[in-house]
DNA sequence: GGAGTATGAATGAAGG
DNA sequence: CCTTCATTCATACTCC
């Protein structure tokens, strides 16, 4: 998937925009990516306004988002693991006269995907932002604006106290 | 891929930047976007069931189009439009006390997000029926026919450029 | 360094 | 109106 690259967002007013990664768009950071992953597989298909804002709240702690990327993120990734799962299906029902389910071709499905938590939306999802270090398994990720873009202004989202990885707690509250 | 679709539209001729697409759905040309936009932005909003006969009929000589293309197009950008602004305004209010800046988060909104449409409604804008509603394709759109103000201070809005199309001529009105 | 893939962004088309 | 789905465009990234 996703390996360990560094973020270098710089922000889109560099003119020069030869070498640097230009940032036409955004590009999620991997404790980003873990955490909308995560609220994914936990269940959240669609948040609604309030949790998108709140969401992209948070993880704005780890680089720079808007609410719309996250918004979009959850657009995409429902919507590819809905064609993902559309496109096996086709498969398996091609060629379901020919097959008796096997270990093995069940393990490839599962790998797939591990779709349907049948959508049943977390009432109240909180997202806090403690201190506490509670999961220190993420990988040294460091947030910190370009020195190519922190010149002109904008986008200096210190983030204050300079923490190696950003405390993030987030507390899903099933009904 | 797949093949489901044999049908093949190439965008508007000489429109430029676009490209071949299979014509599942209404792909609208360069032409047919910059009046419709043009339109939006002179205040039209929510087209009658006329108007969206009369543009539509002129449209079609960029290429081809139907009646609930119009509608659609006019749902979706009015709608979006209020929902890009929404989340824009949001972003801003949330992004409030982490910098003081002077032109922050416009980075991508300026590329992207050229909203921010004066937001001048025109309250009345009507479309002059020129001919006799020909309702031939278009299926049940339940557009409610607005109020007729048929009078005065009408321009007309018109399309020629270099081409060899006859030029569109859409007179609206408002008072 | 171009092909192939993963994915962010956009938008047409509905449904409710 | 609102939200959602499907498809497509655009771009970043990976791997030969």
């Amino acid at each position: 998937m996703e390996e360990g690259m560094s973020e270098f967002c710089i922000r889109g007013g560099n003119s020069g925009s030869a070498t640097g990664t230009k940032c036409g768009r955004w590009n999620p950071t991997t404790e980003q990516v873990k955490v909308l992953t995560d609220l994914f597989s936990s269940g959240l298909r669609t948040p609604s306004t309030d949790q998108i804002q709140k969401i992209s709240n948070q993880l704005s702690f780890y680089g720079k988002i808007e609410s719309k990327n996250v918004f979009y993120w959850f657009q995409n990734h429902k919507a590819r693991e809905r064609q993902k799962r559309r496109k096996v299906d086709n498969d398996v029902i091609r060629s379901e006269n020919s097959i008796s389910i096997n270990s093995f071709t069940q393990t490839d499905f599962t790998q797939l995907y591990q779709v349907s938590e049948p959508e049943r939306v977390m009432e109240t999802l909180q997202l806090f932002p403690l201190n506490s270090f509670g999961e220190s398994e993420s990988k040294n990720m460091r947030v910190h604006a370009s020195d190519q873009c922190r010149d002109n202004t904008m986008f200096s989202y210190t983030v204050g106290e300079q923490m190696d990885h950003p405390p993030l707690d987030l507390r899903l509250s099933f009904m």
